[in-house]
DNA sequence: TAAAATAATACAAACGTTTGTATTATTGTA
DNA sequence: TACAATAATACAAACGTTTGTATTATTTTA
């Protein structure tokens, strides 16, 4: 019908009232500088011929997008997405959107993301940093930049410099394992993930200061630390673990809800009775603790609520006039057990 | 240490190398019209001030953003997810990014998020609408001001002009039922989502023309409307449902994976024997299929590949050059029945 | 009723790019 | 060596806002 005409600007509106733009732009911000009823002609007006504002040349002018990025190493991981959610909340609370980006677990991309988001379409960084991730070079360039920035989950010591929020992993596995031991049992299975990722190491340590906090003997034949990251419903890893293992365990401790899952299958179909002859507890309680039958015990990680912390210490920093003073800031959360069936 | 200095721009660049920022800007740009000589200059000058364009400036010279705006009614469904992921992935292969944002199921968040989107931040728009969603004006206005958009999933064939992909959800219950039926099963249950869903409604269309065309008696009492969209891991009206029922089924179809679990759980703690007593066919197979014992039996839906070709359409809107002449798209997938232990 | 005080509005620079056109510098040709 | 042809660069407007300062209009005060 209509041919497209390009949208309506302040300058259009002004011209139509016939007043500067100056005055529009401060009218529809009820700037109390304009006369009532100027503002109120110019509402009506901008309303009458369809006005939006223009994000782009509000944020080149103000110095501020209200746009937070996230990078993730993947999409399908429901810690990721809950945490992602958290991040939302929080975000859209404080009149922050967030653009997620992908690193699909790889160092490249994630330094690519970052890059990309070093040209000023963002505010502020929120990071999970692959397991891939050996160098900080690229994190550490962000900070000097003094773009605010907060990492999150698979974070070594060694990045200075960046808030980190991540969880209390070795004392949750600590406890979890310690619950186990506490319950009778001793020949207590450990399953991890790939050895590269620094929850994954805290969480065995928790596991390995439990056994001996309680003078149980640790066996290297109930030890596994998988190599796959995937969510794989059949895991020879595991299936071969068991089976050619001499020791029966009395206990699993797995260190995701995945490979919890997997095992509590594994051993069933061996002929182990859960729990009466095995219990087995899995890491993270993101919706598969329920989904089974028995259903599994987890260490539930506050995976929402870290993303809400996350994104609150990202926006104090946000705050901050002088980004540069900022004092590194590290938080750990709190895990608790939530008690099933399989134990 | 040192104070914090505002970014490098191409002025720093050219006031540095005494040139004009026109030249600076061309230079990285590679256009042929500065001497190579300058251009190295400018190359190596601009690295070593650690120079980084600034996108929004970009932006606002160019009029594009080079960012999808994605609304999708929440995050925690791994539909969704799984179609973001396929989004992602296409977008990111044509240089955007994309900023997602969650309706919450709610038609007044939806709303916002599309006057939001209308600022000019993004280029385009993916949306699917809530089941809330029953008046189309907010999406009509965005397709009258020309913005490119893409609806998905629950689109009722009322919104016009808009482009959008969606399921063969009728003829994947049709065929699934079919199945079920030409496997000697004549009782069949259904159990679908809240009834507004129009995804819902089609499934459920599905289903009664399979029994028609097979002249199988369709019960009343076999058909369940559930009211819960939540991914609960225990429904008392699923439980209910089968509980009171007076003829024993041999089948149940259920529209979603979680249904199709919750089902074979009562299930199995009623008695019954899966896959001899009765079949169980969920719907989605995004994940939980082979999670339980017996695995299940499901509809996959192919939701990395709905991101891919949805986002397809809609950089090819972007590249149209007159939006206004567009003519609508419906673009409808096939489905696959993934055979498992329980069917 | 003229000067002072204040209210209302206009002007113009700034944010950091891109890009069409004008200008200057460098070649090539006769 | 003068003149065109072309290469290289500079200038300036544009993108659509915000905001400090200047200007004009109105009201107050003596």
């Amino acid at each position: 019908m209509t041919l497209k005409k390009s949208r309506v600007k302040l300058e259009d509106i002004a011209r139509k009232l016939n007043i500067s733009i100056a005055t529009v732009s401060r009218a529809l911000d009820e700037n109390p500088r304009v006369k009532l009823s100027t503002r109120e002609r110019v509402l009506k007006t901008a309303t009458a011929m369809g006005y939006t504002p223009n994000q782009i040349a509000k944020s080149l002018s103000s110095g501020k997008t209200n746009i937070i990025g996230v990078i993730i190493p993947r999409y399908d991981e429901p810690f990721f997405i809950e945490v992602c959610r958290g991040i939302d909340r929080y975000a859209h609370k404080h009149n922050y959107k967030i653009l997620i980006s992908s690193s699909r677990n790889s160092f490249e991309f994630e330094r690519e993301n970052l890059i990309s988001f070093e040209r000023g379409l963002v505010d502020g960084i929120i990071l999970s940093p692959t397991h891939e991730t050996e160098m900080f070079t690229h994190i550490k360039k962000i900070v000097n930049k003094g773009i605010p920035i907060v990492l999150f989950d698979n974070v070594r010591e060694e990045v200075a410099g960046a808030d980190h929020v991540m969880i209390e992993d070795d004392k949750a596995s600590f406890s979890a394992v310690e619950f186990l031991i506490n319950k009778g049992r001793k020949k207590i299975a450990f399953i991890g993930g790939i050895k590269e990722k620094q929850v994954f190491q805290d969480r065995f340590k928790g596991y390995i200061e439990a056994m001996k906090a309680h003078n149980i003997p640790i066996h290297e034949e109930l030890i596994l630390h998988c190599s796959s990251l995937d969510r794989e419903f059949e895991d020879p890893e595991i299936h071969e673990f068991f089976r050619g293992m001499s020791i029966q365990p009395d206990a699993v401790f797995t260190c995701t809800d995945n490979y919890g899952l997997l095992t509590m299958k594994t051993l069933l179909k061996l002929g182990y009775k859960i729990p009466e002859d095995v219990s087995v507890i899995g890491f993270g309680d993101l919706g598969l603790g329920d989904v089974f039958v028995p259903s599994m015990t987890c260490v539930s990680q506050p995976s929402f609520e870290m993303g809400q912390k996350i994104t609150e210490l990202l926006i104090n920093q946000l705050n901050e006039p002088n980004t540069m003073k900022h004092r590194k800031k590290v938080i750990k959360l709190k895990t608790s057990l939530v008690l099933r069936d399989s134990t």
